[in-house]
DNA sequence: GCGAGATTGTTACGGCCATAACAATCGTCG
DNA sequence: CGACGATTGTTATGGCCGTAACAATCTCGC
């Protein structure tokens, strides 16, 4: 009974029962609406421990110094104000990220000639074999985490995700 | 064209380049598996990022400390070791959270009558009213975000969800 | 009974992240 | 050309979170 694994998980034990509990409830509450914010956030968050905890700290590395190194990998050198835009993160929060980064020999900050403000971050040698072989092992966890799902519901689950994306309310910063 | 909205944003554009790129590569590389690992997190991060900023940081306070709190405000006085295992958080982040809601009088400890090691954390009349009234306001934020898609694709996107994480890798955490 | 092992809550420490403020530089318009 | 506004990167400060270590307490088998 692989039914009953699930059930006896304290999280999603708690996910079934707030959403009998709001079921129950007037107007304001909207046990579909919690029921999808819920599963997203949870599921997101178990993902990025997972990925934390057996791939990048075992390295000696995060997660989000790796996601940082991938973008690199695949656009070249980069601005900070260019990664913070497409990772939705601070500028200061990709200054920090780089520092490490550098302090560990992984990426250098070469400058940019036509802009004396600008900086461009880029892979040493170091940096781009970090990122090769920790990309092969992230893919391969992230195949196990969907496994589940056959080819065509994991491309559903993508084009949903995608279209909530493309569709974000106007005003979400 | 709504589709140009989309496109123009940095964050999108990167996907499907990341996505078309790694489609050019040998095998370990997987379009699909980093298209449906990407958009997950990064969804998942607007929302917590939309969330924070445009409900619970004017009212004072923090989405961990709201989701905290409605759990408490479904159970009822719940012990710290009950909430990190639902929350898939440490123990130490219950601690610390329970703190600073106690000292906004939002929340109370209480000792266990069976159990001198234990202690439950409790709503106070202050931290209810709190929770009822950021709930509402959580409900329409979150039907904004998935208004896009229709109750029968909002169905789907929930069951697709939830059996990849009842479906969690054996050896994750 | 009682002692080994497990559980509970807490604290110390370090990492990531956001906001706000700042100096340097760029772009543009009068 | 010169000044105002926008942009870039950085720093300081504070919040959340995990790991590790700890003391107190409970549980269970001998």
């Amino acid at each position: 009974m692989r039914k009953t694994l699930s059930v006896d998980r304290p999280d999603l034990r708690y996910a079934a029962y707030a959403r009998d509990r709001l079921a129950g409830m007037p107007s304001p509450a909207d046990p579909e609406a919690f029921a999808l914010a819920y599963h997203l956030l949870h599921l997101s968050y178990l993902v990025v421990a997972d990925l934390e905890s057996h791939i990048h700290r075992p390295r000696g590395w995060t997660l989000p110094g790796f996601r940082l190194m991938f973008k690199l990998w695949l656009l070249g050198p980069t601005q900070p104000a260019r990664l913070a835009e497409i990772s939705a993160m601070s500028r200061s929060a990709v200054t920090n990220a780089i520092n490490t980064l550098e302090r560990e020999g992984l990426v250098e900050r070469r400058p940019v000639p036509d802009d004396r403000r600008a900086v461009a971050a880029g892979l040493t040698a170091r940096g781009e074999k970090a990122v090769r072989e920790a990309f092969a092992e992230q893919t391969r966890r992230e195949q196990q985490w969907f496994a589940t799902l056959d080819a065509e519901e994991r491309a559903t689950l993508t084009d949903l995700l995608t279209r909530v994306l493309a569709a974000r309310p106007e005003d979400a910063d």
